[in-house]
Formats: C-alpha cells, sequence, structure tokens
DNA sequence: TGAGATATGTAGCTTAGGATACAGAGGGCA
DNA sequence: TGCCCTCTGTATCCTAAGCTACATATCTCA
C-alpha cells in the first residue's frame, strides 16, 4: 500500500478496494525546497504526504510569495484531488518544504475508490472541508491583523516543542507574504524586548506570552 | 421538492431518494440585510439557495467586515455542509444581501443522501473545491493587490449587465474589507478620470477596460 | 583555509491605507 | 413640505509597510 496505511481511511478499505489502490498506487521521494506542482499544471492524482512537508503557496505580480497552507504527513494535497474531480488546473505553487516522501493515486483509481468505498468518501469531504475552514481562518487573517501579529501567530504556530523555529527570514517571509526586510525589522523589535533570540536560520520563542498578547492587542 | 428541483444533482436523485429529501426539506424566506447564521452557532442541515443571495463574511477585530464569498441561486452554503460532516462551529456570518428563499435539508437527511446517492456525493465535493478555488483566488487577491485593484476587480465581477452596481459605499467596503472613506476616496479618483459615475447607492462602469488595465498594473 | 554564497541587520525614503472629523446632498416618511 | 436619516465627498494627519541600498556575519565547499 506504498505507505498510506497510515490513513485510516485507506485501512478502512474493503479487500477489493485494497486491490484496487495497490494496482495504481506510486511513491516519489523529493529533496527539500523543489516546486513539484507548477500553477496551471494538469494535476493527475491524488497526493498523500507520507512524510516531509508540502508548502502550497502563491506568487504576487510583485514577485512575492505567500504560503496558502502546509501539508503535513496523512494528510492530502487537495487541489490535486480538486483537479481530479472538476479538471480545473491548479491553481497554485507547490513545494516541498523539506525532503518529502508522496503516494500518488492516479485519478481514475481515486475516482473508483471514492464511488465504492465510504471510508474515501468521508476523508475525500473531510479533507476538503478542512481545508475550506484553513483557508477562512488565514483570509480572516489576513483581513483583520497586523503584519506584527501575523508574523507573532506564526511563530507561535509554527515553532517546534522546544520553542525554536528553524527557518530563514526570508522563508518566513515567504509564508506570511511580506519582505525579508520587514520580518527582520519585526523579529528586531521582538528580540530588543527580550520576548525572541534570532540566529542564522532559526527563531527562538523566549516569551511566548508576550507573543501571544501581540496577537490581541 | 420545496424548489430543490432546481438543482440538477437533487433531479437525478433515486425515487427512495426523493423520498428521504421531501420527508424533511424545509423552506424558509428571509428579509435582505438580516443575519441567519452567526459565528460559532452550531448549524443545523445544508442551506440551498433558492432565489436571492446569501453572504459570508468576517469581522475583523476592528469592527471591519470582510466578504469571503457570496452564493447565488442554486448554490449551497457550504459551511452548513462542513458543520455537517465535521461537527465543527461555524467559522462565519451569513447574511441575507436581498430578499432570500433557502431550502433547508436536516443534517442526517443530507447525510443519508450522500451515504446513497452518487449524485449528491457529486454535489457535495464539487460545492466544496469550488469553494476551496474562490477561498484560494480571494487570498492571492488580498496577498498580492493594492486596494485600488482590488475595489476595481470587485467592480466588474459584481456589475450587472448594464454596467450598474447597485450597492452603497458602505456596502462595497463591507465586502473587500476596508473603510467607507477608503471606497469614496478610490471611486472619486476613477470617477475623476471618467471611468465611472457615482451616484446614491449605485456605481455605474464608464470605461471597462480602465478598470480592467488597473487590475494589470 | 579562504573565497564566495547566503543570511541578517539597518537606514532612509516613499506611498498606501486608516482614523478622525465635518459638510453637504439625497431620499424617505410623517 | 420639511425634518431627519442615510449616503457621499473631502480634508488632515499619522503609521504601517514596502522599496532600495548597503554593511556585516555566518556557513559551505573546493
Amino acid at each position: 500500500m506504498a505507505g498510506l496505511d497510515k490513513v485510516a481511511a485507506f485501512r478502512a478499505l474493503s479487500e477489493r478496494g485494497k486491490a484496487l489502490l495497490n494496482q495504481g498506487v506510486t511513491t516519489h521521494r523529493f529533496k527539500g525546497g523543489n516546486v513539484i506542482i507548477d500553477k496551471g499544471q494538469d494535476v493527475s492524482g491524488a497526493y498523500f504526504v507520507l512524510e516531509g512537508r508540502l508548502r502550497v503557496f502563491t506568487y504576487t505580480p510583485a514577485g512575492r510569495e505567500a504560503t496558502l497552507y502546509l501539508i503535513e504527513p496523512g494528510e492530502t494535497c487537495i487541489l490535486a484531488l480538486n483537479s481530479l474531480f472538476n479538471r480545473l488546473l491548479y491553481p497554485a505553487w507547490v513545494q516541498t518544504e523539506k525532503a518529502t516522501t508522496v503516494a500518488v493515486v492516479p485519478g481514475p483509481v481515486y475516482r473508483g475508490l471514492f464511488e465504492s468505498e465510504p471510508s474515501v468518501q468521508g476523508l475525500t469531504v473531510e479533507a476538503l472541508s478542512t481545508l475550506v475552514f484553513r483557508l477562512m481562518a488565514e483570509l480572516e487573517q489576513v483581513h483583520s491583523h497586523r503584519l506584527d501579529q501575523r508574523l507573532a501567530s506564526f511563530l507561535l504556530v509554527h515553532a517546534q516543542e522546544g520553542g525554536t523555529l528553524q527557518r530563514t527570514q526570508q522563508e518566513i517571509a515567504g509564508h506570511i507574504g511580506t519582505t525579508r526586510e520587514m520580518v527582520a525589522r519585526l523579529l528586531g523589535r521582538m528580540a530588543k524586548q527580550g520576548w525572541i533570540e534570532t540566529s542564522r536560520g532559526a527563531v527562538r520563542i523566549v516569551k511566548r506570552t508576550a507573543l501571544a498578547a501581540i496577537i490581541k492587542s
């Protein structure tokens, strides 16, 4: 099952469904930092992340990037699903944030599974609706928050257990849709206040409550 | 069928499916300008717009509004669908833009239809994926365009056939998430150039190509 | 080990956008 | 018909955010 047994919906397949899946699924491994789907590309299957992380993002006319959402292991690249069902061209770029392994289920196979397997129907609706909520939350964020609030939110949400976020300032800027200089400026202010510490390629949160307070102000 | 025969997916139901639908569907008519779903509300069914228009929007902490998307006749209020499947509380407000008639399919009925009727499965996935694309387009707009570009886009997209948009400047501001004064300022500039004409409660597009050029600049 | 590439930090300047305030026009209703 | 409410238009001021430029530090690799 090419690693898809990690996904509960696929474990719940009938024997016939498992046979159908196994017949067409392939696995691909990509290095980090690579764009694996370009906007406008005619996508040919459902992508499930087995390990690593995918980043779905868009470019502004000014050339700046903004992350729309991230895809963690066990999750699927929903836009590929959409392209399956609606024959729409891909509306964003997809990049590997780090070395990433993806299982790809070909469109006809996925469609066949969807028609006959309740667990795949549930998986599809759940994945789509979760994405709708995420996008709405992101849209609300962009509309209603100042840049320093969005940066603080990004740090809190994406830092590891120990409080460190391993990303360059350029990468952070690419996520929240601003310039590297603005990220440096805002991080500088936070560092000056003792709330964080910066180093090359990383930000360490020292006072989470202070960052949370920025968001609420 | 309470008007739902306008929706192709419901016309395609089996006799058993039609019986199930008719057993639970209700119709509601609302005046224009009313909030019919509040954020956080525990929504109890799938809402289909028969006539009128619904507006799904969010508030900023500053009290400003921003429209997430509109729902036209024949379309469904997807967030209600999401709340059905995932028991999530509603993440936005829903308001009638004008007098609106809505058919409401209770959650258990919709779930039953989804499980047994391929056309409802298709309708659900199509509605969700269409919304995902809309939200991504909106997110891309907000990230990458100046306010005058978003206003021009809004005018072009929402004007009637004859080129007139029947909305107050306050309403327009509420859609694109800015202040009435900014909308007045930007419309004033466009009017000065002869591209549009403003009057109370309406904007008439005089030169569509000029507005399109703003978006591309 | 050092060159070169990448990342960080900072400065100066400009413009977009928002806040606040207020005046006047238009329309509805008693 | 006139009052009052709603809507439009404009002015002034301020700050956030972006652009451009450049210096310095850190890391990789030959």
